[in-house]
DNA sequence: CATGATTGCTTGATCTGTCAATAATTGAAT
DNA sequence: ATTCAATTATTGACAGATCAAGCAATCATG
């Protein structure tokens, strides 16, 4: 069975060092930090932030652009906006001009409970670009760029 | 309700930047990817596949081990194994010298599955890096480091 | 060697994320 | 105008992830 040909190999002892692997575990230690600050600041979850901060600073208007700028799944959005307009954080309407897109806006208090999250995220944001010195402040994004174009292809040389 | 002080702060605008939420996308987009290839491949799951990849390497020989490498949940592992066992892909045993820890070791057939699948996802890790330049390569996983440890901290300067 | 604390795993409950199917509306093309 | 395709949202089903509770084994301490 050659099993030692392969376990011998050091390369494969790196396997914790795939990017995937990395990504995976900054992508579980960032979502439970944000999941920990959103619960105690304003008793949100994280998919509901997104989706009130989207709305908050008119990164997004409708549930389509919400789609489109964060590519959280259509059926999430929809669940999620019905969460929080039972919670009266949210209201929505469907425009003349098309009616299958539903247009959003915060209420009062979604509106407040998006102003007093937004400094918390805001330091948090910088608080994890200041653990980076400049070179790597200045390059990371074009990192993840290139990560998710290439992560998109199905076809990596096979 | 001082809506517009908030909305039409440019800053706000660059909420899509946030490193999280870009961290999230290529953690999907990388996922997805995997995903595909395992599936027809192999014909197993992404959880299936890393523990298989964690026990084929040596990188683990138990599920302790897998749990402190890879962060993935003790319950996942635990589940995991068992599916894999009723596939026939994995043995388990508790040593004398602990018998609270179950010890791992691929069958012939997880042996194979696992060297069948091992280059394909070796060739996907080549080319995410190989989409990266020399510099950029260098440098992300100290970035990746950095970051993950930065979000494990609660109290970012509140 | 008895007690309490810790470790490793398992199970159940619950929530999130993803996919497929469907409905409603709009747009395009004949 | 009518038909066909595309877009947008919703719903249901299901796999994945997370959390808490609990059990069994081991370790540490006196």
């Amino acid at each position: 069975m050659s099993t030692g040909a392969v376990e011998t190999d050091p390369e494969n002892r790196e396997l914790t060092q795939f990017l995937s692997y990395r990504i995976v575990r900054v992508h579980q230690t960032l979502n439970a930090q944000a999941v920990a600050v959103l619960d105690a600041v304003a008793g949100i979850t994280l998919t509901q932030w997104r989706l009130i901060a989207m709305i908050g600073t008119g990164t997004a208007t409708t549930a389509r652009d919400v789609t489109r700028r964060t590519m959280i799944d259509p059926a999430m959005i929809s669940r999620t906006t019905k969460a929080l307009e039972e919670a009266g954080l949210l209201s929505t309407s469907r425009p003349d001009s098309d009616r299958r897109v539903v247009e959003m806006e915060l209420t009062p208090r979604g509106q407040e409970i998006f102003e007093r999250t937004l400094p918390f995220m805001r330091t948090r944001q910088q608080a994890l670009m200041d653990a980076l010195d400049e070179d790597e402040q200045a390059i990371i994004f074009g990192i993840l760029d290139k990560l998710e174009r290439a992560a998109d292809r199905r076809d990596f040389g096979q």
